[in-house]
DNA sequence: CCCTTGGTGTCAACCGGTTGACACATCATT
DNA sequence: AATGATGTGTCAACCGGTTGACACCAAGGG
């Protein structure tokens, strides 16, 4: 590994000057600067990210803490974030935490550790004194922490009224919610209750019962998941909707109506939420809503940089969802 | 954020026994490691992992380049992979190039100045000369780069081949081999090309024809797969039988023939590969083959710890692949 | 009483850069 | 001839740690 000094030496000229060059500071002749290129190439040069980041005390590096990656909402998050990141010169260390809240800790002195600029945090938050000491900037995704971390989400109580709206309007007569989380349960923090809020206000005045369950998500492709769900519908014949909190429990849902034999959308009608890819990969193609990953990705990018720039920022940053009709209601 | 400066005052010792305690090198009483743990304590004290790794020249990092996390092979190579790394010590700086050559160069080269200590590629490899001056340890997913690069791989033409030869089995008498990457075309350096010859070389004796077609995925949502597909089934109303070069391709089949009215797996059988987690949430679930992601992941960051210990490590790494029988079959 | 082991401190160099102060040119203006 | 902008070099300090050399002292054993 070549060092600015072999630079200077091979350029013939100071340290200093290579330094120069490369900050873009001073007086430099476009001789120098050419003879300095020149040495650089030559000897395949890379400035030592790691030095430069210490002395400046700023590393462009962003750490971002998920339950998990194989979730499909959080793939698309993290792809898109790393992509908004990278046009802003950050580097994302990821971490999954499987909502293991010690392993979350860990993460998060780890990333402090390695003077990650700031941390996106996307998964659980038990222990909210944890985060407020960090003297670093933290924004939260989808997930209330403090009234001093600003947050990204969507309007989660509006799609869960724009989803029971649906299934009410295309003639349901009860409605199952089913929620679950990936590796864990929901809990208050997590904002995706305000969807089941938002469910349940549309109901009152048109009469309609709902009932719900809480599914302990084993891993995708676990068959368990699907008899639990089978099971549940077989205790509830007559409900004839369902709201699903994410797009792979619904799909889930379709599975085991395929297995109860129940037509969709004719005898069961179901919508799910987030609008990932495998909403139209799963047959028939999935009514969700539609949660902006990408601009709220491109958000959560925009807040770090403003943080970091000292700027104020709004604490609240919450995107409007959008129903997707397609053939399962 | 306090300084090992800081500790030692608070602690009443030198900066050189903080040290000592913290490296855990020469003598150190029980009484003064306490009294520095207390004073750590007391100021939250993190060493700065970035000044230790300029000294030490290992920054326990190591980058991932893959052509993007939505793509659930890949969201779950990455689950996996970090899981592993952080086992080790080490942490996952995240890069998703869009098979876009320039910007693979591009991150290899901000890697290699953020002294990543190696570096793992599931991406393209077109100009090979780019990756060999590389001073630090690389290792190539499912793509051969050069024959000084270790490798990790599965059974590409074994999987292959055991997909025809289930298809031959059940009584398909055309196939249609379907292939497509993400956001870009295969080629040779792709081992995945491997399983279209393994699938070709079981037809030869059974006297069954095949055709295929190279999806230009346009976004796993987008209708135009799908329609694309249905066209090419159009043009070739007689094939029973169809392998595809990923589970999220295959679901499109499933797709195209829900469109097409032909019934899953009487009138078209149809097997995917990977076996991620959508080949269980799609109805009907998929016949797929199995690569052992996890495990091979597993290798991945075991060949890195080797590297980076100077050991001597295999270059070609295959896992055998495995047949599992759902639905589509 | 000497020697060893344990325990701690001081000091300086080092990792690979950055930066400010300052000196000293050269060259073009006024 | 004096002035100021341009261009480059030297030097030292700094970012936050690590490490080796060495000195010093106490306690315990032979």
């Amino acid at each position: 590994m070549p060092k600015i000094e072999d630079v200077a030496a091979k350029a013939g000229v100071s340290v200093t000057t290579v330094s120069r060059v490369l900050n873009n500071r001073g007086y430099i002749s476009q001789a120098t600067r050419d003879k300095v290129a020149q040495a650089m190439k030559e000897l395949n040069y890379q400035p030592n990210e790691m030095a430069r980041s210490l002395f400046r005390k700023k590393s462009n590096m962003i750490g971002l803490i998920i339950p998990t990656v194989s979730h499909p909402f959080f793939s698309e998050l993290v792809y898109h974030l790393e992509y908004y990141a990278d046009q802003k010169g950050y580097k994302v260390l990821l971490c999954n935490s499987n909502r293991d809240i010690s392993k979350e800790r860990k993460y998060i002195d780890m990333l402090k550790k390695n003077q990650v600029d700031a941390i996106v945090m996307g998964s659980n938050v038990q222990d909210v004194k944890h985060y407020l000491n960090l003297n670093l900037p933290i924004i939260s995704f989808d997930r209330t922490v403090a009234n001093n971390i600003p947050i990204v989400t969507s309007d989660n109580y509006t799609g869960g009224r724009l989803a029971s709206r649906l299934l009410v309007d295309k003639g349901c007569r009860k409605l199952a919610h089913i929620s679950g989380g990936v590796g864990g349960p929901n809990h208050a923090a997590l904002l995706a209750s305000k969807r089941f809020q938002g469910f349940r206000d549309e109901l009152p005045d048109t009469g309609i019962e709902h009932v719900s369950l809480e599914l302990e998500i084993a891993g995708l492709g676990d068959k368990r998941n699907v008899d639990e769900l089978v099971r549940f519908f077989q205790e509830h014949p007559d409900a004839d909707g369902v709201f699903a909190t994410s797009d792979v429990l619904a799909a889930l849902v379709i599975q085991a109506c395929h297995q109860l034999k129940k037509t969709i959308p004719q005898e069961m009608k179901i919508i799910g939420y987030d609008d990932v890819g495998i909403a139209s990969l799963v047959w028939p193609r999935l009514t969700s809503i539609r949660q902006p990953i990408r601009e709220m990705s491109e958000c959560a990018v925009e807040l770090i940089v403003k943080l970091l720039q000292g700027e104020e920022v709004s604490m609240i940053n919450s995107f409007p969802v959008t129903l997707i009709q397609r053939d399962t209601t």
